[in-house]
RNA sequence: GGUCGGGUGGCCGAGUGGCUAGGCAGAGGUCUGCAAAACCUUUUACAGCGGUUCGAAUCCGCUCCCGACCUCCA
């Protein structure tokens, strides 16, 4: 199936028709997680947009390989020689071996991930795995003269790199206002420019993570494992480039320097960013203390939160909104989307039961190219949903028999929802985890229409109550009755 | 301070020159033993001030406010 899709590059700062290098291969490389510690909501709104991008490509026809990697050699906290890396100071201060805490994260956000009926990527590589290749790419860029060594740590050099090309060519920012607008940060003597930054650098010997290298024992720079990976994996040009917007001004940046120090070429073609999530309009971030967890989220744990929602709930919030925009959390934004949803699945729960008429009053490959013209505008979500509450609308009105659908139109309604709905918004309906139970209820609903036959209302509202405290709500309509689950 | 991005109805959130976004909330109605759900109808907008245009939420200018980045950050 081939669509005319169009993203917006943060590299050319428009929306361009997405053209992969070699169809129908597409490569892309999203920037994982640090796992020091666990994953907050804002940081799963990012995989979570990827994820809505990977599904999309691949529905279109795309073969991806998604690369997403792990970040667990530890990032400096500094960009200064007496940094320490995150990953052993923790270490230390729990005695516990460093990768032990990366197994715990790694572990811990995978399982967020799942919960999130995100699809795993197709190669999750670690920064420690391929300290070789990063190595590698250091000599290279020594070798081309975009770096220098000062007593055992590596530095590229921004200035050099800048003489022959655009440094800020991501961020829109040009050499000599980053230069002015830098903080003087103490530790810089080692650089030769302010704006030099580490490819790798020299291990204290307290340190537990390092590695030998031709520079003495040591750990790569912040940039230099995504550079290396996707090089590795992706080759030395690719498709997409992917991250949450706070990495462009210096991660991205030093990434695609790096990249065309050693290769000679901008490894991405696309680069597509992510906006932040917010709460109370700022950035939500463990510094600030606004951020909460998933676990927080699904319980309702936090002070924040005035209740708890379900994965697919917050799953669906965030799809509301494009990826490109910052999202906004608030309790009152939370309920009024979990509403929808529900709306939404239980739509969709009708769908099976929809009978089909000889005549049609709705013509859903309209619909359907609306859905689709919605995703092949860089991925917009939320016009897609607003168009999948519109396939709702018909969904009920049918199963009213307000509506008629013919049996042509009915099937591609049945192919719209679960094309849109499961495949490409990664939504899934999340009650009954026991298969019996939809029998028992309907014996009980049964029971109950008796009653209403014999005009005994006394029972039939008992049992209707009953199943509403223990979270089941019953709808009587001319076709009968059904249930779900509040 | 510098650079960039925003300010849409009660809330969230699409939309870049003319055509109802959508969800939730509110109002009225249909249906129903009652209720819920569903369906139908419907109120409240484009920060402010100018300008361009036959026509602007959408383009331009100024003002005010907010945020992001500049330091690890999805």
């Amino acid at each position: 199936m081939k669509q005319n899709l169009f993203v917006y590059n943060t590299l050319t700062h428009k929306k361009e028709e997405f053209k992969p290098l070699a169809p129908p291969h597409v490569g892309m490389y999203v920037c994982g997680p640090t796992v020091y510690s666990d994953v907050h909501m804002g940081n799963c709104r990012t995989y979570i947009s990827f994820d809505l991008i990977f599904r999309y490509l691949q529905h279109i026809g795309y073969q991806v390989r998604y690369v997403r990697n792990v970040t667990d050699a530890g990032h400096l906290e500094g960009d200064t020689d007496e940094g320490e890396d995150k990953i052993s100071k923790k270490a230390k201060l729990a005695r516990l071996e460093p990768m032990e805490i990366v197994q715990k994260y790694t572990v811990g956000f995978r399982e967020v991930m799942s919960t999130f009926n995100t699809l795993p990527p197709s190669i999750e590589p670690t920064a420690t795995g391929h300290i070789i290749e990063q190595i590698e790419m250091v000599k290279v860029i020594l070798e081309k003269g975009y770096a220098y060594e000062v007593d055992g740590s590596v530095y590229f050099d921004v200035e050099k790199y800048n003489s022959s090309q655009d440094y800020g060519v991501l961020s829109g920012r040009n050499l000599d206002d980053l230069l002015t607008n830098t903080r003087a940060l103490g530790g810089q003597q080692e650089k030769h420019g302010r704006l030099d930054f580490a490819l790798w650098i020299k291990a204290k010997p307290e340190h537990l993570m390092k590695w030998p290298s031709p520079w003495g024992l040591g750990f790569p720079g912040w940039h230099l494992e995504c550079s290396a990976m996707s090089h590795k994996y992706l080759g030395e040009q690719f498709d997409i480039h992917g991250g949450g917007l706070d990495l462009v001004p210096t991660h991205h940046t030093n990434e695609i320097a790096q990249n065309v120090a050693c290769c000679g070429k901008t490894p991405a073609r696309y680069w597509i960013h992510t906006n932040m999530l917010t709460v109370n309009g700022q950035k939500m971030s463990k510094s600030l203390g606004n951020s909460f967890l998933p676990g927080e989220l699904f319980s309702g744990d936090n002070a924040i939160l005035n209740k708890g929602y379900s994965p697919m709930m917050a799953r669906f919030f965030m799809l509301q909104a494009h990826y490109r925009s910052t999202l906004d959390f608030g309790n009152e934004a939370m309920d009024a989307s979990e509403k929808g949803f529900k709306r939404l699945m239980n739509a969709f729960d009708l769908l099976g039961g929809l009978k089909h008429s000889n005549t049609t009053d709705v013509n859903i490959q309209i619909l359907t190219d609306k859905c689709y013209a919605a995703m092949n505008d860089d991925f917009n979500s939320p016009v897609l949903i607003a168009e999948l509450f519109e396939a709702s609308r018909i969904i009920n009105s049918v199963h009213d028999g307000k509506l008629k659908i013919d049996a042509t139109n009915l099937e591609m309604l049945k192919n719209l929802m679960n094309t849109f709905v499961l495949d490409v918004l990664g939504l899934k309906n999340e009650h009954t985890e026991n298969e019996a139970l939809p029998k028992v209820l309907d014996f009980i609903v049964n029971l109950r229409n008796q009653a209403k036959t014999d005009r005994d209302y006394a029972t039939s509202d008992k049992i209707r109550d009953g199943l509403q405290k223990v979270g089941f709500q019953l709808k009587d309509s001319k076709e009968g009755t059904t249930w779900s689950k509040i």
